[in-house]
DNA sequence: ACATCACTGTCGGTTGTGCGACAATTGGGA
DNA sequence: TCCCAATTGTCGCACAACCGACAGTGATGT
Protein backbone atom coordinates (compact mmCIF):
# COMPACT_ATOMS: atom_id res chain seq x y z
CA UNK A 1 0.00 0.00 0.00
CA UNK A 2 2.77 2.36 1.01
CA UNK A 3 4.69 1.96 -2.41
CA UNK A 4 1.19 2.42 -4.62
CA UNK A 5 1.25 5.86 -2.40
CA UNK A 6 5.13 6.63 -3.44
CA UNK A 7 4.17 5.89 -7.13
CA UNK A 8 1.11 8.16 -7.02
CA UNK A 9 3.21 10.98 -5.49
CA UNK A 10 6.14 10.31 -8.53
CA UNK A 11 3.19 10.68 -11.06
CA UNK A 12 1.58 13.59 -9.32
CA UNK A 13 4.72 16.03 -10.19
CA UNK A 14 4.54 15.80 -13.83
CA UNK A 15 5.95 13.43 -16.55
CA UNK A 16 7.47 10.34 -14.83
CA UNK A 17 10.54 10.68 -17.24
CA UNK A 18 12.07 13.60 -16.33
CA UNK A 19 14.24 14.08 -13.74
CA UNK A 20 13.22 10.49 -12.15
CA UNK A 21 13.16 10.52 -8.71
CA UNK A 22 14.96 8.27 -6.58
CA UNK A 23 13.24 5.85 -4.17
CA UNK A 24 15.04 7.57 -1.36
CA UNK A 25 13.61 11.05 -2.40
CA UNK A 26 10.13 9.31 -2.95
CA UNK A 27 10.30 8.10 0.55
CA UNK A 28 11.73 11.50 2.12
CA UNK A 29 8.70 12.81 1.03
CA UNK A 30 6.37 10.35 2.14
CA UNK A 31 7.93 11.02 5.60
CA UNK A 32 7.46 14.98 5.80
CA UNK A 33 3.36 14.44 5.21
CA UNK A 34 0.31 13.10 6.75
CA UNK A 35 -2.69 11.86 4.58
CA UNK A 36 -6.06 13.36 5.75
CA UNK A 37 -9.22 12.90 4.85
CA UNK A 38 -11.89 15.71 3.99
CA UNK A 39 -15.72 15.95 3.97
CA UNK A 40 -17.76 17.29 1.62
CA UNK A 41 -17.88 21.13 1.67
CA UNK A 42 -15.27 21.31 4.38
CA UNK A 43 -12.31 23.31 4.24
CA UNK A 44 -8.41 22.36 3.68
CA UNK A 45 -7.24 25.89 4.26
CA UNK A 46 -9.39 29.42 3.93
CA UNK A 47 -8.32 32.34 2.37
CA UNK A 48 -6.30 34.82 4.58
CA UNK A 49 -5.13 32.10 6.94
CA UNK A 50 -1.44 31.64 7.57
CA UNK A 51 -0.30 29.37 5.03
CA UNK A 52 1.17 26.85 7.14
CA UNK A 53 0.57 23.76 5.13
CA UNK A 54 0.75 22.70 1.62
CA UNK A 55 -1.23 19.88 0.08
CA UNK A 56 -1.22 17.06 -2.83
CA UNK A 57 -4.74 16.24 -3.67
CA UNK A 58 -4.86 12.73 -3.97
CA UNK A 59 -9.02 12.05 -4.28
CA UNK A 60 -11.67 13.82 -5.35
CA UNK A 61 -12.12 17.43 -6.34
CA UNK A 62 -11.50 20.70 -4.75
CA UNK A 63 -12.82 24.03 -5.12
CA UNK A 64 -10.46 27.48 -4.73
CA UNK A 65 -12.04 30.57 -4.50
CA UNK A 66 -12.12 34.18 -3.12
CA UNK A 67 -14.59 35.88 -1.43
CA UNK A 68 -12.92 39.41 -1.60
CA UNK A 69 -15.25 42.21 -0.90
CA UNK A 70 -17.83 41.25 -3.59
CA UNK A 71 -19.40 38.46 -4.68
CA UNK A 72 -17.48 34.98 -4.30
CA UNK A 73 -15.59 33.94 -7.26
CA UNK A 74 -14.25 30.80 -8.22
CA UNK A 75 -10.61 30.81 -8.97
CA UNK A 76 -10.08 27.42 -10.05
CA UNK A 77 -11.33 24.11 -9.60
CA UNK A 78 -8.44 20.86 -9.51
CA UNK A 79 -8.54 17.10 -9.30
CA UNK A 80 -6.42 14.90 -8.52
CA UNK A 81 -2.50 15.18 -8.49
CA UNK A 82 -2.87 18.71 -7.92
CA UNK A 83 -0.51 20.78 -5.60
CA UNK A 84 -2.39 23.78 -3.84
CA UNK A 85 -1.75 26.48 -1.39
CA UNK A 86 2.36 25.65 -2.62
CA UNK A 87 2.25 29.59 -3.98
CA UNK A 88 0.88 31.28 -0.20
CA UNK A 89 3.16 28.51 1.39
CA UNK A 90 6.81 29.08 -0.28
CA UNK A 91 6.24 33.36 -0.32
CA UNK A 92 5.35 32.92 4.04
CA UNK A 93 1.94 35.01 2.68
CA UNK A 94 -1.18 34.12 3.43
CA UNK A 95 -3.84 31.96 1.57
CA UNK A 96 -4.48 33.62 -1.11
CA UNK A 97 -7.78 31.79 -1.72
CA UNK A 98 -9.95 28.92 0.23
CA UNK A 99 -9.80 25.52 -0.31
CA UNK A 100 -13.23 23.41 -0.34
CA UNK A 101 -13.52 19.59 -1.13
CA UNK A 102 -16.77 19.52 -3.54
CA UNK A 103 -16.50 15.60 -2.92
CA UNK A 104 -15.06 13.44 -0.36
CA UNK A 105 -11.26 13.97 -0.73
CA UNK A 106 -8.24 12.22 0.49
CA UNK A 107 -4.98 14.49 0.15
CA UNK A 108 -1.55 14.64 1.19
CA UNK A 109 -0.66 17.33 3.63
CA UNK A 110 2.78 18.93 3.77
CA UNK A 111 3.77 20.85 6.76
CA UNK A 112 6.40 23.93 5.97
CA UNK A 113 8.57 23.26 8.53
CA UNK A 114 9.20 19.79 7.53
CA UNK A 115 8.87 20.64 3.76
CA UNK A 116 11.06 23.17 3.47
CA UNK A 117 14.41 21.43 5.14
CA UNK A 118 13.34 18.47 3.22
CA UNK A 119 13.69 20.26 -0.32
CA UNK A 120 16.75 21.98 0.42
CA UNK A 121 18.06 18.22 1.66
CA UNK A 122 16.65 17.02 -2.30
CA UNK A 123 17.45 19.40 -4.19
CA UNK A 124 15.61 16.95 -7.58
CA UNK A 125 12.41 17.22 -4.95
CA UNK A 126 12.49 21.05 -5.23
CA UNK A 127 13.39 20.88 -9.39
CA UNK A 128 10.37 18.12 -9.55
CA UNK A 129 7.99 20.84 -7.56
CA UNK A 130 9.55 23.82 -9.84
CA UNK A 131 8.42 22.07 -12.79
CA UNK A 132 4.62 21.12 -11.35
CA UNK A 133 4.50 25.15 -10.51
CA UNK A 134 5.61 26.06 -14.42
CA UNK A 135 3.35 23.75 -15.11
CA UNK A 136 0.30 25.42 -13.13
CA UNK A 137 1.55 28.79 -14.49
CA UNK A 138 1.44 28.00 -17.79
CA UNK A 139 -1.96 26.53 -17.97
CA UNK A 140 -3.12 29.46 -16.14
CA UNK A 141 -1.47 31.49 -18.96
CA UNK A 142 -3.26 29.90 -21.77
CA UNK A 143 -6.90 30.34 -19.39
CA UNK A 144 -5.71 33.87 -20.10
CA UNK A 145 -5.71 33.55 -23.85
CA UNK A 146 -8.72 31.84 -23.71
CA UNK A 147 -10.93 34.30 -21.66
CA UNK A 148 -9.50 37.29 -24.07
CA UNK A 149 -12.13 37.86 -27.34
CA UNK A 150 -13.85 34.81 -26.72
CA UNK A 151 -17.68 34.45 -27.11
CA UNK A 152 -18.96 32.45 -24.37
CA UNK A 153 -20.01 29.74 -26.48
CA UNK A 154 -16.53 29.06 -26.57
CA UNK A 155 -15.73 29.22 -23.57
CA UNK A 156 -18.46 27.18 -22.73
CA UNK A 157 -17.29 24.62 -24.92
CA UNK A 158 -13.60 24.84 -23.84
CA UNK A 159 -14.59 24.23 -20.83
CA UNK A 160 -16.86 21.22 -21.36
CA UNK A 161 -14.04 19.39 -23.51
CA UNK A 162 -11.47 20.06 -20.65
CA UNK A 163 -14.29 18.89 -18.20
CA UNK A 164 -15.93 15.88 -19.34
CA UNK A 165 -15.27 12.40 -17.75
CA UNK A 166 -14.84 9.16 -19.66
CA UNK A 167 -18.54 8.77 -20.24
CA UNK A 168 -18.65 12.59 -21.33
CA UNK A 169 -20.49 13.54 -18.80
CA UNK A 170 -20.07 16.53 -16.38
CA UNK A 171 -21.96 17.56 -13.12
CA UNK A 172 -21.64 21.16 -12.66
CA UNK A 173 -24.78 23.27 -12.49
CA UNK A 174 -24.85 26.36 -14.78
CA UNK A 175 -24.70 28.54 -12.08
CA UNK A 176 -21.66 27.15 -11.03
CA UNK A 177 -20.13 27.45 -14.76
CA UNK A 178 -21.24 30.91 -14.96
CA UNK A 179 -18.69 31.61 -11.78
CA UNK A 180 -15.99 29.62 -13.40
CA UNK A 181 -16.01 31.19 -16.44
CA UNK A 182 -16.89 34.62 -15.23
CA UNK A 183 -20.13 35.10 -16.71
CA UNK A 184 -23.81 34.91 -15.64
CA UNK A 185 -25.90 31.81 -16.02
CA UNK A 186 -28.49 33.20 -18.04
CA UNK A 187 -26.04 33.04 -20.72
CA UNK A 188 -24.48 29.77 -20.03
CA UNK A 189 -28.23 28.49 -20.76
CA UNK A 190 -28.33 30.12 -24.07
CA UNK A 191 -24.80 28.72 -24.76
CA UNK A 192 -25.97 25.26 -23.80
CA UNK A 193 -29.14 25.37 -26.14
CA UNK A 194 -27.00 26.65 -29.17
CA UNK A 195 -24.56 23.32 -28.43
CA UNK A 196 -27.25 20.93 -27.47
CA UNK A 197 -29.55 22.17 -31.27
CA UNK A 198 -25.89 21.05 -32.73
CA UNK A 199 -25.71 17.71 -31.03
CA UNK A 200 -22.97 18.45 -29.40
CA UNK A 201 -24.11 18.15 -25.78
CA UNK A 202 -27.20 17.30 -24.02
CA UNK A 203 -28.75 18.75 -20.59
CA UNK A 204 -30.40 17.46 -17.63
CA UNK A 205 -30.32 18.44 -14.16
CA UNK A 206 -26.90 19.26 -12.94
CA UNK A 207 -25.66 17.19 -15.77
CA UNK A 208 -24.33 17.82 -18.96
CA UNK A 209 -23.08 15.15 -21.52
CA UNK A 210 -20.77 15.31 -24.20
CA UNK A 211 -22.55 13.58 -27.51
CA UNK A 212 -20.09 14.46 -29.73
CA UNK A 213 -16.31 15.49 -28.88
CA UNK A 214 -15.66 17.05 -32.56
CA UNK A 215 -18.96 18.83 -32.53
CA UNK A 216 -17.80 20.17 -29.50
CA UNK A 217 -14.35 21.18 -30.53
CA UNK A 218 -15.46 22.78 -33.28
CA UNK A 219 -17.39 25.17 -31.20
CA UNK A 220 -14.16 26.43 -29.76
CA UNK B 1 31.33 45.62 -10.75
CA UNK B 2 31.13 41.70 -10.69
CA UNK B 3 29.68 42.28 -7.01
CA UNK B 4 27.02 44.53 -8.31
CA UNK B 5 26.12 42.25 -10.59
CA UNK B 6 25.38 39.80 -8.33
CA UNK B 7 23.77 41.82 -5.80
CA UNK B 8 21.38 42.40 -8.44
CA UNK B 9 21.17 39.00 -9.17
CA UNK B 10 19.92 38.77 -5.89
CA UNK B 11 17.21 41.21 -5.85
CA UNK B 12 15.80 39.69 -8.88
CA UNK B 13 14.44 36.51 -7.55
CA UNK B 14 12.36 38.58 -4.60
CA UNK B 15 12.32 39.58 -1.16
CA UNK B 16 16.18 39.62 -0.16
CA UNK B 17 15.59 38.64 3.70
CA UNK B 18 13.67 35.24 2.37
CA UNK B 19 15.91 32.34 1.86
CA UNK B 20 19.07 34.84 1.49
CA UNK B 21 21.47 33.49 -0.80
CA UNK B 22 25.05 32.84 0.44
CA UNK B 23 27.76 34.52 -1.86
CA UNK B 24 29.12 30.54 -3.14
CA UNK B 25 24.98 30.77 -4.66
CA UNK B 26 25.58 33.77 -6.09
CA UNK B 27 28.97 33.08 -7.57
CA UNK B 28 27.84 29.92 -8.81
CA UNK B 29 25.15 31.64 -10.36
CA UNK B 30 27.17 34.16 -12.17
CA UNK B 31 29.34 31.46 -13.51
CA UNK B 32 26.72 29.50 -15.40
CA UNK B 33 26.10 32.19 -17.19
CA UNK B 34 26.74 34.96 -19.25
CA UNK B 35 25.23 38.97 -20.25
CA UNK B 36 24.25 39.60 -23.25
CA UNK B 37 23.02 42.52 -25.09
CA UNK B 38 19.81 43.37 -27.27
CA UNK B 39 18.88 45.85 -30.05
CA UNK B 40 15.73 47.34 -30.11
CA UNK B 41 13.34 45.08 -31.87
CA UNK B 42 15.46 42.01 -32.20
CA UNK B 43 14.58 38.91 -30.42
CA UNK B 44 15.91 36.83 -27.31
CA UNK B 45 14.02 34.07 -28.47
CA UNK B 46 11.33 32.85 -30.89
CA UNK B 47 8.23 31.03 -30.67
CA UNK B 48 8.19 27.20 -31.00
CA UNK B 49 12.20 26.95 -31.10
CA UNK B 50 14.01 24.60 -28.94
CA UNK B 51 14.25 26.04 -25.33
CA UNK B 52 18.32 25.66 -24.98
CA UNK B 53 18.37 28.73 -22.17
CA UNK B 54 16.44 30.96 -19.79
CA UNK B 55 16.99 34.57 -19.58
CA UNK B 56 16.74 37.45 -16.58
CA UNK B 57 16.10 40.93 -17.38
CA UNK B 58 18.60 43.01 -16.45
CA UNK B 59 17.82 46.02 -18.10
CA UNK B 60 14.91 47.11 -20.52
CA UNK B 61 11.54 45.64 -21.52
CA UNK B 62 10.95 42.73 -23.40
CA UNK B 63 7.82 41.84 -24.79
CA UNK B 64 5.92 38.51 -24.99
CA UNK B 65 4.02 37.75 -27.67
CA UNK B 66 2.71 34.79 -29.43
CA UNK B 67 1.21 34.79 -32.99
CA UNK B 68 -0.91 31.61 -33.32
CA UNK B 69 -2.68 31.02 -36.16
CA UNK B 70 -4.42 34.95 -35.76
CA UNK B 71 -3.50 38.16 -35.14
CA UNK B 72 -0.38 38.20 -32.82
CA UNK B 73 -1.55 38.61 -29.78
CA UNK B 74 0.54 39.96 -26.48
CA UNK B 75 0.66 37.54 -23.43
CA UNK B 76 2.83 40.31 -21.32
CA UNK B 77 5.29 43.10 -21.01
CA UNK B 78 8.03 42.27 -18.94
CA UNK B 79 10.98 44.84 -17.17
CA UNK B 80 13.87 44.38 -15.15
CA UNK B 81 14.46 41.24 -12.43
CA UNK B 82 11.63 39.18 -14.60
CA UNK B 83 12.96 35.53 -15.33
CA UNK B 84 11.51 34.52 -19.05
CA UNK B 85 11.98 31.37 -21.11
CA UNK B 86 12.60 29.44 -18.08
CA UNK B 87 8.81 27.18 -18.56
CA UNK B 88 9.35 25.77 -21.76
CA UNK B 89 13.14 25.39 -20.43
CA UNK B 90 12.24 22.90 -17.54
CA UNK B 91 9.45 21.41 -19.16
CA UNK B 92 11.72 20.63 -21.82
CA UNK B 93 9.47 21.80 -24.47
CA UNK B 94 9.60 24.84 -27.41
CA UNK B 95 9.35 28.18 -26.47
CA UNK B 96 5.49 29.09 -25.89
CA UNK B 97 6.33 32.71 -27.04
CA UNK B 98 8.76 35.38 -28.67
CA UNK B 99 10.24 37.43 -26.49
CA UNK B 100 11.52 40.50 -28.31
CA UNK B 101 13.44 43.33 -26.90
CA UNK B 102 11.23 46.70 -26.71
CA UNK B 103 14.42 49.06 -26.03
CA UNK B 104 18.45 48.41 -25.84
CA UNK B 105 17.96 45.48 -23.58
CA UNK B 106 20.68 43.81 -21.18
CA UNK B 107 19.90 40.09 -19.58
CA UNK B 108 21.77 37.31 -18.29
CA UNK B 109 21.69 34.06 -20.09
CA UNK B 110 21.45 30.60 -18.66
CA UNK B 111 22.13 27.78 -20.51
CA UNK B 112 20.06 25.02 -19.36
CA UNK B 113 23.25 22.21 -19.37
CA UNK B 114 24.63 24.58 -17.34
CA UNK B 115 21.52 25.70 -15.71
CA UNK B 116 20.55 22.29 -14.15
CA UNK B 117 23.51 20.66 -12.43
CA UNK B 118 23.61 24.15 -11.15
CA UNK B 119 20.49 23.60 -9.42
CA UNK B 120 20.88 20.41 -8.34
CA UNK B 121 24.29 21.47 -6.49
CA UNK B 122 22.61 24.40 -5.05
CA UNK B 123 19.01 23.91 -3.66
CA UNK B 124 18.88 27.34 -2.31
CA UNK B 125 19.10 28.23 -5.78
CA UNK B 126 16.15 25.95 -6.75
CA UNK B 127 14.19 26.77 -4.15
CA UNK B 128 14.89 30.60 -4.89
CA UNK B 129 13.82 30.21 -8.66
CA UNK B 130 10.49 28.17 -7.87
CA UNK B 131 9.34 31.03 -5.10
CA UNK B 132 9.73 33.61 -8.16
CA UNK B 133 8.10 31.16 -10.46
CA UNK B 134 4.97 30.83 -8.19
CA UNK B 135 5.53 34.93 -7.67
CA UNK B 136 4.84 34.90 -11.25
CA UNK B 137 1.62 32.13 -11.56
CA UNK B 138 0.29 34.29 -8.60
CA UNK B 139 0.49 37.25 -10.71
CA UNK B 140 -0.97 35.76 -13.45
CA UNK B 141 -3.73 34.62 -11.57
CA UNK B 142 -4.35 37.95 -10.48
CA UNK B 143 -4.28 38.84 -13.80
CA UNK B 144 -7.54 36.29 -14.71
CA UNK B 145 -9.44 37.95 -12.11
CA UNK B 146 -8.72 41.34 -13.35
CA UNK B 147 -9.75 40.51 -16.64
CA UNK B 148 -12.86 39.30 -15.31
CA UNK B 149 -15.98 41.36 -15.57
CA UNK B 150 -13.91 44.23 -15.80
CA UNK B 151 -15.15 47.15 -18.31
CA UNK B 152 -12.37 48.98 -20.24
CA UNK B 153 -12.06 52.16 -18.40
CA UNK B 154 -11.22 49.97 -15.52
CA UNK B 155 -8.74 47.66 -17.36
CA UNK B 156 -7.39 50.68 -18.85
CA UNK B 157 -6.45 52.83 -15.33
CA UNK B 158 -5.55 49.91 -13.63
CA UNK B 159 -2.80 49.15 -16.57
CA UNK B 160 -1.67 52.69 -16.20
CA UNK B 161 -1.39 52.61 -12.56
CA UNK B 162 1.22 49.71 -12.55
CA UNK B 163 3.03 51.08 -15.85
CA UNK B 164 3.35 54.38 -14.85
CA UNK B 165 7.09 55.60 -14.21
CA UNK B 166 8.47 58.13 -11.80
CA UNK B 167 7.50 60.94 -13.52
CA UNK B 168 4.13 59.14 -14.27
CA UNK B 169 4.85 59.16 -17.90
CA UNK B 170 3.48 55.95 -20.11
CA UNK B 171 5.23 55.22 -22.99
CA UNK B 172 2.28 53.33 -24.93
CA UNK B 173 0.59 53.33 -27.95
CA UNK B 174 -3.16 53.06 -28.12
CA UNK B 175 -3.11 50.13 -30.14
CA UNK B 176 -0.77 48.60 -28.18
CA UNK B 177 -2.67 48.75 -25.11
CA UNK B 178 -5.52 47.64 -27.22
CA UNK B 179 -3.49 43.94 -27.69
CA UNK B 180 -2.29 43.84 -24.55
CA UNK B 181 -5.74 44.39 -22.76
CA UNK B 182 -7.16 42.29 -25.66
CA UNK B 183 -9.58 45.02 -26.78
CA UNK B 184 -9.82 46.98 -29.72
CA UNK B 185 -8.16 50.20 -29.98
CA UNK B 186 -11.11 52.49 -30.36
CA UNK B 187 -12.70 51.37 -27.03
CA UNK B 188 -8.82 52.20 -25.55
CA UNK B 189 -9.59 55.73 -26.81
CA UNK B 190 -12.93 55.88 -25.69
CA UNK B 191 -11.33 55.16 -22.05
CA UNK B 192 -9.14 57.43 -22.25
CA UNK B 193 -11.07 60.19 -23.22
CA UNK B 194 -13.06 59.29 -20.12
CA UNK B 195 -10.28 59.35 -17.67
CA UNK B 196 -8.85 62.55 -19.33
CA UNK B 197 -12.39 64.14 -18.64
CA UNK B 198 -12.17 63.24 -14.97
CA UNK B 199 -8.31 65.02 -15.05
CA UNK B 200 -6.89 61.54 -14.04
CA UNK B 201 -4.75 61.52 -17.40
CA UNK B 202 -3.49 63.54 -20.31
CA UNK B 203 -2.67 62.26 -23.36
CA UNK B 204 -0.35 62.65 -25.90
CA UNK B 205 1.30 61.54 -29.18
CA UNK B 206 2.47 57.48 -28.19
CA UNK B 207 2.60 59.26 -24.05
CA UNK B 208 -0.11 59.22 -21.37
CA UNK B 209 0.65 61.54 -17.97
CA UNK B 210 -0.61 60.54 -14.84
CA UNK B 211 -1.87 63.49 -13.32
CA UNK B 212 -4.00 62.18 -10.58
CA UNK B 213 -3.09 58.45 -9.40
CA UNK B 214 -6.04 59.00 -6.38
CA UNK B 215 -8.52 59.53 -9.74
CA UNK B 216 -6.98 57.12 -11.42
CA UNK B 217 -7.49 54.22 -9.05
CA UNK B 218 -10.82 55.52 -8.31
CA UNK B 219 -11.58 54.15 -11.83
CA UNK B 220 -9.87 50.81 -10.93
C1' DA C 1 10.30 72.00 -47.01
C1' DC C 2 7.61 68.42 -48.18
C1' DA C 3 5.89 63.86 -48.53
C1' DT C 4 4.73 60.03 -46.03
C1' DC C 5 3.59 57.21 -42.39
C1' DA C 6 1.96 56.28 -37.77
C1' DC C 7 -0.98 57.61 -34.43
C1' DT C 8 -5.07 59.90 -32.38
C1' DG C 9 -9.98 61.39 -32.14
C1' DT C 10 -14.72 60.53 -33.36
C1' DC C 11 -19.03 58.85 -35.60
C1' DG C 12 -22.96 55.44 -36.44
C1' DG C 13 -24.37 50.65 -36.91
C1' DT C 14 -24.29 46.10 -34.95
C1' DT C 15 -23.59 42.39 -31.72
C1' DG C 16 -22.86 40.10 -27.54
C1' DT C 17 -23.88 39.79 -22.91
C1' DG C 18 -25.41 41.19 -18.21
C1' DC C 19 -29.60 41.75 -15.53
C1' DG C 20 -34.27 41.42 -13.78
C1' DA C 21 -38.20 38.78 -13.89
C1' DC C 22 -41.02 34.76 -14.08
C1' DA C 23 -42.63 30.09 -15.28
C1' DA C 24 -41.47 25.24 -15.54
C1' DT C 25 -38.95 21.35 -13.91
C1' DT C 26 -36.23 18.30 -10.91
C1' DG C 27 -34.77 16.04 -6.69
C1' DG C 28 -34.45 15.36 -1.90
C1' DG C 29 -36.21 15.62 2.70
C1' DA C 30 -40.15 15.86 6.10
C1' DT D 1 -46.42 10.96 -0.40
C1' DC D 2 -46.15 15.64 -0.68
C1' DC D 3 -43.79 19.91 -0.38
C1' DC D 4 -40.08 22.99 -0.98
C1' DA D 5 -35.69 24.49 -2.40
C1' DA D 6 -32.66 24.29 -6.11
C1' DT D 7 -32.13 24.33 -10.84
C1' DT D 8 -33.34 25.11 -15.61
C1' DG D 9 -35.59 27.53 -19.67
C1' DT D 10 -36.95 31.92 -21.76
C1' DC D 11 -38.53 36.60 -22.21
C1' DG D 12 -37.22 41.86 -23.04
C1' DC D 13 -34.34 45.65 -22.07
C1' DA D 14 -30.08 48.16 -21.53
C1' DC D 15 -25.43 48.88 -22.20
C1' DA D 16 -20.70 48.02 -23.16
C1' DA D 17 -17.71 46.93 -26.70
C1' DC D 18 -16.40 45.64 -31.56
C1' DC D 19 -16.11 47.10 -36.28
C1' DG D 20 -15.48 49.95 -40.37
C1' DA D 21 -14.63 54.35 -41.86
C1' DC D 22 -12.56 58.77 -42.12
C1' DA D 23 -10.56 63.21 -40.78
C1' DG D 24 -7.04 65.50 -38.11
C1' DT D 25 -2.32 65.62 -36.19
C1' DG D 26 2.38 64.54 -34.87
C1' DA D 27 6.84 62.52 -36.22
C1' DT D 28 10.37 61.22 -39.53
C1' DG D 29 13.39 61.02 -43.41
C1' DT D 30 14.83 62.54 -47.97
Amino acid sequence: MEEQHYAWLAKSFGRTDYLPLSPEDLAALGEAGEVIEKYPGTYLFREGADSDAAYIVEKGTVELSREGTDQPRIVGRVGEGSVIGDIALFREQPYYSSARALGPVTAFRLDRNKLLPLLMAHPKLALRWLVAGLDQLEKTQRRVLRLMNRTVVEQVAALLADEADQYGDVHLSQSSIATLLGTSRQSINEALAQLKKSKAVDTGYRKITVLNRDALAAHA
